[in-house]
DNA sequence: AAAACTAAGTCAGACTTGTTGACATTCCAA
DNA sequence: TTGGAATGTCAACAAGTCTGACTTAGTTTT
């Protein structure tokens, strides 16, 4: 095989190569989990109650409809956790000002606490995994997991970065 | 340090910056797995299942703890997967030669071709991330992925790498 | 104003995947 | 040879997801 780009090209794509990145991939997100997770062992909550205090300190006012289209699950599936989370004054649900029909969540005091918790374990997990990896290699990280994404999601994604933004 | 590594290793440190590659980690690992779960919808088995065909087809004659390492699972979770995979052929089961507690385990033509199925549907997608990503993005990538991987989970995907090299 | 639609929540039943606990078999070392 | 450790199996249960059917309330269309 002959040195510099096209070499690498070719190497890059091999079956072998792929077939390590879907592994890294598999374990990567594990670590990635494994913070928070523990953070709620015992605490009667799981990682789909992490996801939803996320995003509703992510984007306060939100509606369930939206939250319901970025985790992408049911609304049953969605009900069940924020039924316990509003029953535990983590998240308060109001009433929509325009359209009555709609709940609006934000996180209480109680909530955006445990939120903190459990966005700085990861946080720090993050950084560190940046830090060691360089500038770089982050770019590409993100690259990647943008076009990992399929269109849908992407959508949500940009929604939310713009709203963050 | 020069003053342009300065600002950017600030910068990219934001808690901003490390919220959307949270984010982004989250949804690309929707889409990375999409893949597999749609092909393997209604037919009885799921992310496990594949989980477990892919290592088997991966380093064949492994036994169920090597196994079990690997996946991060119980026993008994593993277990309950592996008896399907069994019962419908698609795994085969021989006791160890050196030691008889051991069962290593090995596809049957039917599973690998069922493995080659979800293999391919994955790489498929990889490989087109690949490829709009570009090499440099991809080496970026790996090595925030193994940052992010903790350090039991670091050692099963190094072992696993060189008895695949 | 009536009809049709939309947003949210609920109940019931099923499935996948994870857990713990109890147990059988096999190996090895005191 | 016997008791402990390792390996794997079976059973029961919990968490989290899904589908389907339904209610309630508010909005939009006709």
């Amino acid at each position: 095989m002959s040195e510099g780009q096209v070499g690498d090209s070719l190497l890059f794509l091999t079956d072998e190569q792929l077939r390590q990145g879907i592994e890294a991939m598999f374990f990567a997100y594990r670590g990635f989990t494994a913070g928070p997770d523990h953070l709620l062992e015992g605490t009667g909550y799981g990682r789909a109650h992490h996801r939803a205090l996320h995003f509703i300190a992510r984007a306060p006012g939100m509606n369930v409809n939206r939250l319901l289209a970025i985790l992408g699950v049911t609304k049953q599936s969605l009900n069940r956790v924020l039924r316990t989370l509003i029953a535990d004054e983590m998240v308060e649900s109001r009433i929509g000002r325009a359209d009555k029909r709609e709940r609006h969540l934000y996180l209480t005091e109680k909530g955006a606490a445990l939120e903190g918790q459990l966005s700085d374990a990861q946080r720090k997990w993050m950084r560190d995994a940046y830090r060691k990896a360089g500038p770089d290699a982050v770019a590409g990280f993100r690259q990647v997991l943008e076009a990992l994404m399929d269109s849908d999601i992407r959508k949500s994604y940009n929604a939310l970065r713009e709203a963050g933004a």
